[in-house]
DNA sequence: CAACTTTCGTCGGATGCTCGACAGAAGTGA
DNA sequence: TCACTTCTGTCGAGCATCCGACGAAAGTTG
């Protein structure tokens, strides 16, 4: 029985008795007085006082101590930048958001989340070694691996730059990087869907992605690029997209391409953020191009349902802040060309966490390392040779 | 350290010796020793030999011993099933084959089954404990987990039905169910592959389906119905489907769908089996109509490269045997329509197993579990005790 | 054939994890 | 207040695993 075992049990913040965790192990209750020593020692485990007595001394209880150690999720988009600071159990300490644009390339925008992330955690009054893993989320194709991005389209200068190593050294804590759509995805299930292993977030705003969650682990594909809804065919259409194929996705159901086709209705739309405002406005016009731009992603998500067999879509992004009728479009057409197998549970709802989805799912990806029984059982042995 | 853990350094076939395995562990000569006899003991390791003496004396060779246990797989199609029986390698020891049809019933269909297993194994003049794992695949939607089939089409009478529990019984051995697309993909995978971590193999015959491995890992989806590609909408077709809906791929592009095309040009064919003659004997019609379905083919892979991100797509299946002109019609529009990101180093090949490629997966399926972890180190603390 | 080299098989001791026992602490109930 | 209950902390014993050492075995070299 390896001490990280036990913190499993302990990772969901219940509190517990040493009995209790003896007789959820099978170990004799010296054995695990033995591991929660450590883990108490360590940190990570601390006693929240004691249980209702049973007629004798009442048992003592131990927890999670999430303040054991910080975190910290990082969400880069194209213009704009959020940092924030949480505990092992996810929650929220400080966050931190600007404006930069993610063409200033990798410098400029890693140097300004160095910055924030130290000057957060100074903020707290806590060292800086408390702070042990970052995650980060970058928009466009990312090598989970290398953490490096590769021929991102919109990230000018930052095509196999060592985003990971860069981070790691100026911050001396580990970093995990990946797709931004798949860190949404991440953060969605964690905290909207916990009991979901097979989960697929949707996001429809400039562009369109998605991030796969398949047997309760994100897909990332050889490439990294795995979730890319944006440039699939649609059924029935010709519009011309940037990337130089006809009928794509995102050049009739992203937030261009209805502002431009509101723009033909003699409307005044600048931007996807004008959509938004239309659509929340009751323009019928607005309205009709979302219901539309739903049904549009649905003959994809249709054929991404019969492919992955998800039992939850989540949408998000800024165009499903639009009001109903982009899920409307997208359910209409998903249960009707899907198999009726694969839908019989299928669930399609939106984002409950909206802007935060994709923040949240980065510190997930901080503590899963943080948290995970490499990491655990060296710091145990570390201490059991300290100790000695 | 686990006895697994130097078992799986030895699981390739390849001879080692002590030392060389103490060097790979990092445990003491004497350590390794003990491992070894345990593993001999239970048949697993055997000593094949010494090897080439460095100027003194020579180093014993162990390796896997192959026979120490049997295996089988099963591969039921619609109208035949195949049983083979393996070691421990994978190499196949024995084989039948019957013309039954799936409708007939699990009963029918696994009764045959049983007695043929039984059989082979009695063949081999071994007692029927040697067999201690057996996997099976069914053309149909299958729960992995519980090891049934749900509402499979093709199979009046097995929705439902406990296929793991019913072979086990009678069996007396573990089982392995999964969809037969599914084992194909595997056995293209450990055959063919077997570097590889993101592939998806393609059948094409009277169904169109696909099984999916991502990370190395067989994705199932939530309902066991992942991979389904026969029933996604193909852009630009409106042919009826017998599912109801229009431009399935099924419709277009599938033995039947195309043998209908080729009897409108007045040509005679009956069913897939004429089309393959047909393409083969070189008829211009034939081979055009192949290479049309493989354009088709190629329009809904070119999404499932955009959003699973293979690195191999490997087309298999009768069709799939009848000449270059389906895989030439796939790659041509998916090397168009695919992201340039995904299909960078994506191979498209033939299936070089074809027929096997089944019944290999099931094999590969059942050696996964007599080997895995779990149940080796489970036998070695059995073996631990009855020796004290 | 003798000296040398390298591995084999075995054994005792060290280490680490686990268990059960026991006395003391901290409650409950009459 | 006192008997009773139940948990806590600690400790020695048991057990499995690992290591290094030793003489014997089995080659090579001159």
């Amino acid at each position: 029985m390896r001490t990280s075992e036990l913190f499993d049990l302990l990772r969901d913040g219940r509190p517990r008795t040493r009995s209790e965790l003896a007789r959820a192990t099978g170990l004799a209750r010296s054995s695990v007085t033995a591991h929660v020593d450590a883990l108490a020692r360590l940190g990570y485990v601390a006693p929240v006082g004691d249980a209702a007595s049973t007629g004798g001394r009442p048992a003592s209880l131990f927890a999670l101590n999430p303040r054991a150690r910080l975190v910290a999720g990082v969400d880069v988009g194209a213009t704009h930048i959020l940092v924030e600071l949480a505990d092992l159990a996810g929650a929220a300490l400080a966050t931190a958001r600007t404006d930069l644009d993610v063409a200033e390339g990798p410098e400029a925008v890693l140097g300004w989340v160095v910055e924030t992330v130290r000057a957060l955690v100074a903020q707290q009054g806590v060292d800086a070694g408390e702070l042990v893993a970052l995650g980060i989320g970058l928009p466009g194709p990312v090598e989970h691996a290398s953490g490096m991005p590769i021929s991102p389209p919109i990230m000018p200068g930052w095509h196999r730059f060592d985003v990971a190593g860069h981070l790691r050294e100026r911050l001396g804590c580990a970093v995990l990087v990946d797709n931004d759509v798949n860190i949404m995805a991440l953060g969605e299930q964690r905290t909207a869907w916990p009991e979901v292993d097979d989960l697929v977030l949707v996001k429809v705003a400039t562009g369109i992605g998605a991030g796969i969650i398949s047997g309760g682990r994100l897909q990332r594909g050889a490439q990294g690029t795995a979730g890319d809804l944006g440039h699939v065919r649609v059924p029935g259409s010709e519009a011309e997209c940037r990337c130089g194929n006809l009928g794509c996705l995102e050049a009739v159901a992203a937030g261009p391409a209805i502002a431009a086709a509101l723009r033909e209705h003699g409307l005044e739309v600048a931007g996807t953020g004008d959509v938004v405002a239309l659509a929340r406005a009751g323009s019928p016009e607005a309205v009709r191009a979302l219901r539309q731009a739903g049904r549009d992603l649905g003959e994809v998500l249709a054929t991404l349902v019969n492919l992955v067999n998800p039992s939850v879509i989540v949408v998000g992004g800024r165009l499903a802040g639009a009001g109903e009728e982009l899920l409307a479009g997208i359910s209409e057409v998903v249960y009707r060309r899907s198999l009726p197998l694969a839908t019989e549970h299928l669930r399609i709802a939106a984002s409950t966490t909206q802007a935060d989805a994709a923040v949240r799912g980065a510190v997930a990806l901080a503590i899963e390392h943080a948290l995970s029984p490499d990491v655990l059982d060296a710091e145990a042995r570390e201490l059991a040779i300290a100790s000695a």
